[in-house]
DNA sequence: GTGCCTGTTGTGCGC
DNA sequence: AGCGCACAACAGGCA
């Protein structure tokens, strides 16, 4: 084993070889005799099975493939990937001294949870004598110079937060992938150590308890190759891509309307700049669609919640949350159930929801109708419960746009008109007016005439019979009524609106005196 | 304080 | 097809 000093860089997210300015800083740097650090490119994998990491099979996969394609990458560059097992706080300080480890380089993570643990590994760091880099490079604007732009108080709308950013300098031009690293940074130890593989599927999902054979097909394979090749594929689209309309993308299309690029964002397969700026190069200097609704625009929606997720304690919770509307919800664990497994008897919801457990991915708008069904307009149970069931499943899954559009489709926060509730019936016949998609993923129903195939419930028992499928028995009744549940809804939201008002007052003026109180009672008389 | 405007993505109806 | 309107009426931002 070499004793030569060693820069490590730690993969989290940021799962790319492109634009990489912390990964560029461990295989460019040199000690103070201008040798080089010979370079070790690490992954810290759990091995214990841990059932607070709410992730599900799917998400398992994507890491595990997006995994395989960086160690390839790096062992065409003479390098590989150290995939290190254990807890990075029980594993840094023995890699500190077994390689002679003088810098550490990592990409900037702002969640709460990724702050916490870097705060330990930084202190670690310090104790062994290691120097440690940090470059934001997952978002196109740094949070922090957002809020200062901002004054130091966060943008509470879309629309400020593009104000803000416009003030700001363009974001960072993308870097390139390196086609050669120097000579005197690569290391020959350990490149055939099997210690430091990537794990199998088989193995990997073994050991996060799952049956590796209940997993289904692959429809979004994880890495850096991957994303790119379906960058370029979308933008080679020019019209398409100047004429991106987000909410005019159909939510149940049987092939995806949008991108699906999201993964590849999620775990930084793909840099947010390199997408920002090609999107300006395919743009040019043509007539094009602008934010809120537009590609860059979906890139700036993802900026609002990182930027505001950073600065908001309990984001990702109701309570001791300042910005979400405090509501009563339900605790109603079947109906929870029916809806997370798509059993609501309502089609279009239940579509959704299987294609959610079965894919990973579920376009925009659909996760709108069964957010909005599952919180304020049907089931009023609480969105981090939803919040929960997303975060297992979705390849996308990501803590602040989580958060954030949980609480948009609740009108929590960010989204106040919450008497608009989206139809569970009304919503997909927009797009998909004879019902393939929900023939598709809700096969129980593929027999179902169009005129029932969106409320079955109302289909006459021969129709029932005629389609093989009798409501009830083959299929669930519907677990409410939506037309009578919506209603009641809307009148408890707007009391939790007022609570919610009036615990905000009492907590930023001082009690009104009594005269104060006299003069307010007037005043709505 | 007050009033006005705006807000990526509602529904259902009528023209 | 696409628009305007009623429905009942929210918060944030700004003048």
């Amino acid at each position: 084993m070499s004793n030569e000093e060693t820069s490590i860089h730690w993969f989290r997210k940021g799962m790319r070889l492109h634009d990489n300015p912390s990964f560029k800083l461990a295989y460019e740097s040199k000690n103070s005799a201008g040798q080089y650090y010979k370079l070790r490119p690490i992954y810290i994998l759990d091995p214990y099975f841990r059932k607070h990491i709410r992730a599900g099979m799917n998400r398992w996969r994507f890491l595990q493939q997006s995994l395989v394609d960086l160690d390839l990458s790096l062992r065409k560059l003479g390098t590989r990937l150290y995939v290190v097992r254990g807890l990075p706080e029980d594993v840094f300080p023995g890699l500190f001294t077994k390689w002679n480890v003088k810098l550490l380089t990592f990409e900037l993570d702002t969640e709460p949870y990724a702050r916490k643990r870097d705060e330990h590994v930084e202190n670690l760091a310090r104790q062994h004598k290691v120097k440690v880099e940090q470059k934001v490079s997952h978002t196109l604007y740094n949070t922090e110079l957002v809020l200062r732009a901002n004054k130091g108080s966060v943008p509470m709308t879309y629309q400020k937060f593009v104000s803000v950013v416009s003030s700001m300098p363009e974001p960072r031009r993308p870097l390139s992938a390196p086609t050669i690293l120097p000579a005197e940074c690569l290391l020959n130890d350990d490149l055939e150590n099997e210690e430091y593989d990537v794990p199998t599927l088989d193995e990997l999902l073994t050991l996060k308890g799952f049956n590796p054979e209940d997993i289904k097909p692959c429809l979004y394979p994880g890495g850096e190759v991957e994303a790119l090749r379906r960058l370029e594929e979308y933008m080679k689209n020019k019209t398409w891509v100047c004429k991106f309309e987000k909410p005019n993308t159909a939510p149940n299309s049987l092939k995806p309307s949008t991108t699906v690029l999201s993964p590849y964002m999620k775990f930084g397969c793909l840099s947010s700049s390199l997408f920002y700026y090609r999107l300006k190069e395919v743009i040019g200097n043509s007539a094009h669609s602008k934010p809120p609704v537009s590609l860059i625009g979906q890139l700036y929606w993802r900026e609002f919640y990182y930027t505001v997720g950073a600065a908001t304690p309990n984001f990702d919770k109701m309570l001791g949350n300042p910005i979400c509307c405090q509501v009563p919800w339900d605790s109603n664990q079947e109906a929870l159930e029916a809806w997370a497994n798509g059993k609501t008897g309502y089609p279009f919801i239940d579509a959704i929801m299987r294609q959610l457990n079965d894919e990973g991915w579920v376009h925009h708008l659909a996760r709108h109708a069964v957010a909005c069904f599952l919180t304020r307009g049907d089931l009023w149970i609480s969105w981090e419960q939803g919040l929960a069931v997303f975060e297992e499943l979705l390849l996308d899954a990501d803590w602040s746009m989580n958060a954030g559009n949980w609480m948009w489709m609740s009108a929590s926060a960010f989204f106040h008109q919450f008497y608009r509730v989206y139809s569970p019936v009304a919503f997909g016949k927009k797009t998909d007016k004879s019902g393939d998609y929900i023939r598709k993923y809700v096969p129980e129903l593929i027999k179902y005439p169009d005129e029932y195939i969106y409320e079955p419930w109302s289909a006459p028992k021969s129709v029932q019979y005629r389609a093989g499928c009798v409501i009830g028995v083959d299929y669930p009744k519907r677990i409410v009524v939506h037309e009578e549940v919506y209603k009641i809804n809307i009148t408890k939201m707007s009391l939790a609106y007022k609570n919610t008002k009036a615990i905000k007052e009492k907590n930023v003026h001082p009690a009104p005196s009594p005269e104060e109180k006299q003069k307010k009672k007037r005043k709505f008389k």
